[in-house]
DNA sequence: AAAGCCTCCAACCGCCTGAAG
DNA sequence: CCTTCAGGCGGTTGGAGGCTT
């Protein structure tokens, strides 16, 4: 029953891989095509097993990584993806062609989550630790409260994507949310207005609907906007906010119909909130070298 | 000069999921 | 339906090289 072992581990070699083995296994995919990992090793003559020649394709070998630093604007991106999607390293990697999941989770682990450290924040909240104190320079401040306010969308659009699969759901089976809507979120055109912003540009969806400002994106035929400053988001309109609201809730009726709409009731959960994240202290090596 | 410490990152380990048998 | 495996993923490790004392 079942398939036969992938391989014998004895006569296997472990440990970094010298030029000869990147050769061969090199040749060996540009001629033939990985195909099936388990038995490339043998096919192609290597004794390592083709887990190991898989991470070393995917993680160093492959002709499209892109080597050397990461620049400032990957920095950012990293952070804030991982701001909206936590360690789903792969799923960050994918929004930064050229780079592995391995490199970004070790740039995580060995810059950022430092300077984010230094800088007062939780790296693994996204959000300032709540013994800090007032030592941090304004600047910081203004980071912080920032890095917060992104996760705490974050947070109240998952509470708010679970109440619903529980309130539409059940019974008959909850249907699964799409677990890549933050991504898709991410790629639509919100992620790439929130990308785009430079300093005090804002993302709000508090304002009057279906205004003439620039559209952002829509859920249910209801228009989000994204308004020049945060003004809009201190005078929300209550008939406008339940308006949103009726339309996230149709949005879980549909959703558990079809799985595509996921993806737009999760750019609404999320575009309900003010978002405003300065992250130029990435440019400012001083602040945090500091610590 | 050298010992000790630190940083970085390639590679391994173990777990999970979906597919094969 | 159950067992086993391949592939993929995130967490962790260990060695090489750089830095400090």
């Amino acid at each position: 029953m079942g398939r036969t072992p992938c391989c014998d581990k004895k006569d296997l070699k472990k440990g970094p891989w010298g030029p000869e083995e990147d050769e061969i296994l090199i040749n060996y995919i540009k001629e033939q095509g990985h195909g099936s990992w388990r038995s490339l090793p043998k096919l192609a003559g290597l004794r390592r097993c083709g887990k190991s020649c898989r991470l070393r394709w995917t993680n160093y070998l492959r002709p499209d990584i892109k080597r050397g630093p990461f620049t400032v604007d990957e920095e950012k991106l990293v952070i804030q993806l991982h701001a909206i999607l936590g360690n789903r390293w792969a799923a960050i990697a994918a929004q930064l062609p050229g780079r592995t999941d391995n490199e970004i989770k070790n740039l995580w682990n060995t810059h950022l989550k430092k300077r984010l450290l230094c800088m007062g924040l939780d790296p693994l909240k996204h959000e300032p630790f709540t013994h800090c104190g007032p030592t941090t320079a304004p600047r910081s401040y203004s980071t912080t409260r920032h890095m917060a306010q992104w996760e705490s969308a974050r947070l109240e659009a998952e509470a708010r994507l679970s109440k619903g699969s529980l309130f539409f759901n059940s019974p008959p089976p909850l249907v699964k949310p799409n677990p890549d809507y933050f991504l898709r979120l991410w790629n639509s055109e919100v992620g790439e207005s929130f990308r785009n912003m430079n300093g005090e540009a804002k993302i709000n969806c508090r304002s009057p609907i279906s205004s003439s400002s620039m559209k952002c994106g829509s859920v249910s035929g209801v228009t989000v906007d994204v308004c020049p400053n945060m003004a809009g988001s201190s005078s929300t309109s209550t008939t406008a906010r339940n308006q949103i609201e009726d339309a996230i809730d149709a949005s879980f009726s549909s959703f558990s119909n079809e799985s595509e709409d996921s993806s737009d009731t999760a750019l609404q959960l999320l575009l309900d909130f003010p978002i405003n994240i300065d992250m130029c202290f990435l440019e400012d090596d001083t602040t945090w070298l500091q610590c």
